[in-house]
DNA sequence: GATGAATGAGAATTCATTCAT
DNA sequence: AATGAATGAATTCTCATTCAT
């Protein structure tokens, strides 16, 4: 169907050049379908790049939620949850970079708000998990929300620099990487 | 002097619209010299937006080193360092957003080439520190440049969503916050 | 339609101004269409220039087909050709002037290959008539492409003359002078 | 001294873009003068235009008058004027094309009223040596001026041609080829 | 004689968006 | 649902020229 083409060329647009300098001409082409009719399907530009980042992040929130698995340790939990965030930077960098990057410049009021909510949204589940790990006794008191968004900032940090030397670096060590600063909020039982 | 006014007017746009939507006009207009005065000291936009990430970067550089003391134990220095460190991208959010931002989409290659080399001299800065700190057995190894460029992720993403909210967050939670993670960096003595 | 206009203002601007002072705005405004529209048909001004020179030399090419004739003497079908060709140059000085005159400088390579390709097409058509000549023993042996070259520079040179002096040449005249030339290469029989 | 400097590199730079394309700021940087100083000696682009094709049209006319010799025959004498004419435009093609090439398009009245006398000037020197040769029985009845004319636009055409493809011609096959064109003018004694 | 920082009008080009079909 | 020709405001960049020193 036309959308699903045009959100798959979207993607791949946006990624590759980011949001102001992709162009709807572009995507239009790639998807095979004429100017007009990604304005049949999305009011304007903004509107498909918030699709795009919606659709997305549902999507990783998603595949995140099914890694969740109440019959292991806290660390073991922790630990999953680091390295399916790191798989799904890898694997959707382009995706990763246009919803981690600050953005908000130059994009109307509305966009912007609305794609922090979605950040918001995102790294609140991470929040979530190490409120929960607190009221267990697991891990160490510390300011939830702000410990996610750094962590979060930490992972697409070393990710990106994996990324322009791929070979300097294996995934493992990212993982690790994160895991060492992580551990130190792990209560020693 | 005319190169000044149009580096001071430079910061202010990129910072406040980024790269693509900050306007040659508009820097023109703010600085009050004529359009034609820009191209006369800078080759084009691209080269006006690495002079002032270069000279940007190199102030803040200068600026930390200012704050290193040989005198003090190892904890203290780190410390201090992310204290300046925040402190720095606080008071100049504008310059240290541009500059943390991957902004490699779409521009061209040479222009991120040099972004990158700015970006590594900076974090190699801290790099130096952390191997420092090993060689003196006072720090656990650990893959520095990969710790030390994650540290500055998290930095960022921790000070980008306090200047969202500021009124949630205390800057010494911010300082805390890293602390607490690296603190397991450091040996037990 | 637009692409039609567009050409025709093309063909005017080109040849009043040249390229390079010719301007894409005079054009789009005397074309009546909007300055996008020029380069929705056209990649960008040097397209446009090429394909109205493109379009221009194969329409004369074709008008000169047209006026070959079996059934005449060597002698009089070159005459043709000559008469032609002036008639051409009067009728559509604009075009000519553009297409003769070398423009090589200050265009990118690719254009000016075009150009030479285009001219050359236009010239070959002479040298064949020559060789062909040759070949019936008609006219004498002669380096026949510098020849047919040779020509088309005298008549550009005497055309442009005429039409800076209109008053003080008859056109029959320019013909004679051409055929003067000329008949110094066809055989006594 | 500073104008010769900048002729000089007026020559070479208007040679290789052609008037519009040639820029004053590149003659400037290659003469080693500043930007004003074009300024304080020629009063605008047009006139140092002007000011090189004078000064160059001067110097080709007396070269041409150093070759003449009233003691050889009329047809040796039109051989040598046009083997020095061959030789002036190899040697000097930049000059050579501007001159010979209509750049009447764009530029202002007055400059090219001057050029079209240069022309002029330059043209009716072989304008004289016909008429010279016909009242002295030497050669045909015809047009004088347009003859001459348009042996300076063969001349020009097939010397741009030997330039497009220097290993293709030989510099006696461009003689050879305007001779066998002219001796048809040369009574039979 | 010479400089060079500064100018500003004008150029080509881009691109999200519209709308009649 | 879809098209694609057409738009026009905005953008970057060029360059001959000026003028205070």
């Amino acid at each position: 169907m036309s959308r699903d083409k045009i959100i798959e060329s979207g993607i791949q647009e946006f990624s590759k050049k980011g949001y102001f300098k992709g162009s709807m001409d572009t995507i239009a082409k790639n998807s095979g379908v004429a100017k007009g009719t990604l304005y049949y399907h999305f009011k304007n530009k903004a509107q498909l790049f918030e699709t795009i980042l919606t659709e997305g992040i549902e999507f990783m929130i998603e595949e995140i939620e099914k890694t969740l698995n109440d019959n292991i340790s806290f660390k073991e939990q922790i630990k999953i949850i680091i390295e399916k965030n790191i798989a799904l930077y890898l694997e959707h960098q382009e995706l990763s970079r246009l919803f981690l990057n600050e953005i908000s410049n130059g994009l109307d009021e509305e966009t912007v708000t609305n794609i922090k909510k979605l950040k918001h949204k995102y790294v609140s589940f991470l929040t979530y998990q190490l409120k929960d790990g607190y009221s267990y006794g697991l891990i160490k008191k510390n300011h939830f929300e702000l410990t996610a968004y750094g962590i979060l900032g930490y992972i697409d940090s070393i990710c990106s620099l994996y990324l322009d030397h791929p070979d300097q670096y294996l995934k493992e060590e990212l993982i690790e990487s994160v895991m060492l600063f992580i551990t130190n909020l792990i209560m020693e039982e």
